[in-house]
DNA sequence: CTAGCACCTATAGCATCGCTATATGAACTG
DNA sequence: CAGTTCATATAGCGATGCTATAGGTGCTAG
């Protein structure tokens, strides 16, 4: 009706469950709205997603394209520490931004569903955890971290998702968000009486070593000792503080 | 059909809805399934509950009533913090054992929704805080950690939720939930830092490791493994740039 | 005992939902 | 121009959430 233009119905049928999805808060969106808004009959939608299900799912992975793209956009600044800051930001302010679209992406996660998506997300970040890893800023291994993160991460953006919009504190996410950097870091963390949070200096050397390796391909050693040398450093590097 | 007991059709609702709820793994529970199991007709769900959300509704309280009487069975340890950490893993494993209940109660909170039970489980965990805080242990307000600690709990359980059975690694739980723990603790801590030392390449992280190793005696490694690590770090210590 | 009354439940059906069997048109290929 | 493939439309099926209406059930009052 109004997405008339030239685009191809494909493209109209996106916009359009995109923009029902988006402001129509929370109410399920049926397929006669899209198709009806696209200017489109049924079969189309169910000739090009075959499914409802196929549609958003296809409208998430645009939407999660434009997350990524805004992810990747500022990863130059020298600190990997503060890079992860501003990641852990833009993921709050893209689901505080598109609300709907973000609880279809990680509010409603079954195993079965899509762990496509959250595997993403979690590469993404833990891609960022290694130049912090191999600068020797972490404590524990990236993979883990980066886990740890992104679950604190959601969390954080459902629960302010969850409150109104007049009464939503940010300050929740700043602090959860350094928080958890924090207890990932390899900081001073020192002067601790109690101290033994911080982990050996040993096992952060072997965290920023075996990041190091992986990104450089060294060709000192074989493939055959790179692989045995690979698993110490994973044992050393995985032993409890 | 099953559930024919002599217990009013009220209750055989809320129990056919649970337990459909509950082992049809994501899938739409529809009125009808429920209401059949119940061996109860349509107009009576809607005269006790006017919804099917109000169904669902119900389902949820009882629910949250069961995970709220879990969580205050075992408050008596003397350390507030032991008891947090408890709080956590009972609320991640209630979230294992009911992933359906689970999802509906926080997977899908949205404003106009109902922050109301959101709202009990902060209030149960600022409980918890303020003998913490009570105690001189905290280094925040309790509301704040509260929520914050909360966030990331919900964060983790659904991502637990989120990947196959088979696979879970609780010590994703556990070190988010320390991590969390720890920072809200009133240890020296100091949130946000912003030391760092200059980028460090395999070389450097390889004598730092080497260094490091051989300072600490670590025992993670057999002598003879140790002595051919020692080896191979040395080699690539030694490359050239 | 019966009349009234509030409560609870059942019959039957509406509007809408996601989806599809089938057919028609357009566009490219030989 | 014939044949094939892709894309859209017509019409309708089964299932869904929900309801207008009516029919029992148990009570207390007369």
């Amino acid at each position: 009706m109004s997405l008339d233009g030239q685009l191809p119905p494909k493209m109209r049928l996106l916009r359009a469950a995109a923009e029902l999805l988006a402001k129509s808060a929370g109410a399920p969106v049926s397929t006669r709205q899209i198709t009806q808004l696209a200017g489109v009959t049924a079969p189309t939608l169910y000739h090009h997603f075959g499914d409802k299900e196929g549609l958003f799912d296809a409208v998430v992975a645009a939407g999660f394209e434009e997350y990524v793209a805004g992810e990747r956009d500022f990863a130059p600044s020298g600190k990997p520490l503060e890079d992860i800051r501003r990641m852990w930001d833009n993921h709050v302010q893209f689901g505080l931004n598109q609300p709907e679209l973000y609880l279809v992406m990680f509010g409603n996660i079954r195993p079965e569903n899509r762990p496509a998506i959250v595997a993403d997300a979690e590469a993404l970040m833990e891609e960022m955890l290694n130049k912090a890893a191999a600068a020797g800023q972490l404590n524990v291994q990236p993979r883990e971290a980066a886990r740890s993160i992104l679950a604190a991460n959601v969390g954080v953006t459902l629960m302010l998702i969850a409150e109104p919009a007049t009464e939503r504190n940010l300050e929740l996410s700043t602090m959860t968000r350094d928080a958890m950097i924090f207890a990932v870091s390899a900081e001073p963390a020192s002067g601790s009486a109690a101290g033994d949070s911080g982990r050996s200096s040993v096992v952060v050397a072997a965290i920023a070593l075996n990041a190091a390796l992986q990104a450089s391909h060294s060709d000192q050693l074989s493939s055959s000792e790179l692989k045995l040398f690979l698993e110490w450093l994973h044992r050393i590097s995985a032993s409890p503080a």
